[in-house]
DNA sequence: CACTTGCGTTCTATTATGCAACTCACTATG
DNA sequence: CATAGTGAGTTGCATAATAGAACGCAAGTG
């Protein structure tokens, strides 16, 4: 059986899902931001196999998330780099580390990640871009916007 | 062949990656978040086969994502509601939602998310647990902590 | 007693994945 | 110049995962 498609969900997170949600895919992306741009270096670097490796960067260069950059004309080799797309997954990707640093992490968070510009090791919070203030699950409350079938948010007991 | 495991990579995103990193989970997780805490809500919202939704929900409670609460004796059946840990995975959902919203939502973001503290409707900024600044990827180096392998970041050209 | 609900299991066809070997176009080495 | 090495895939094959449907089964319901 074909795998089902998260595309035709009305959901932003299956969206989001459908482009990165694949086995890989986001380790590829993790890498990328580390400055991975060689096929070879993602490679070794993940222990994937090779026809895998090919089939996700196609994909991730297919959505926009990665773009090819040639930096050999003969044989002709390209370098996988972030796109601004790319890069905007970065919040995604450091939620996942921190959370992993909490969880799953026995002998300590294998990164330290410093704030360039006041210099602290640094965690990142999410904020309300409204009020600043820190918020969690419990401090929002999601309504589905006008055109989008109410059927989204289930009806509490 | 079996899929590989990211259990014994010495990084906290392919850790979170291998709890909820399969096909389906973050949806169960979503949904979760939402309020569903049923076999079949889960089942006919998400579309996903019984055998499937089945085996996720059962790694979900074994990585202690999810719990099972009795609600009913006789014939025994549960709910699935969400633990500290797995309520911890909102900021991951979030920064899915709105890369999703941002990227991949032509008629608008389906979910309209309010800070229930000040009314607002709100996005999620990221900001640096330090000086409170708002933080991308470029603000911030990456250095691998004492007792973890340097290669984890690859040398720059 | 025939339905329905809720949840899980089993079965099967189809994919996806991992691994290894192979191709191809150059580059470096002896 | 013959040979080996590198980078980037491709191809073939065995095995695991997935979707979908059918089946089980225990309470309730009409």
């Amino acid at each position: 059986m074909d795998r089902k498609s998260f595309a035709r969900m009305d959901c932003s997170v299956a969206q989001c899902l459908e482009v990165v949600g694949e086995w890989w895919s986001m380790l590829v992306v993790r890498d990328a931001f580390l400055g991975v741009t060689r096929f070879d270096d993602f490679q070794r670097r993940l222990g994937i196999s090779r026809n895998i490796l090919n089939e996700r960067l196609n994909t991730l260069v297919e959505a926009g998330v990665l773009i090819r950059v040639p930096y050999s004309e003969h044989p002709p080799r390209d370098d996988y780099r972030l796109t601004d797309k790319g890069r905007d997954l970065w919040p995604v990707l450091t939620t996942m580390r921190q959370w992993g640093d909490r969880y799953a992490a026995p002998s300590g968070p294998p990164l330290r990640v410093t704030h360039k510009a006041c210099g602290a090791v640094t965690e990142a919070v999410l904020v309300c871009s409204s009020c600043g203030e820190h918020i969690r699950a419990r401090d929002v409350e999601a309504a589905t916007s006008p055109g989008h079938a109410p059927a989204l948010i289930p009806q509490r007991a």
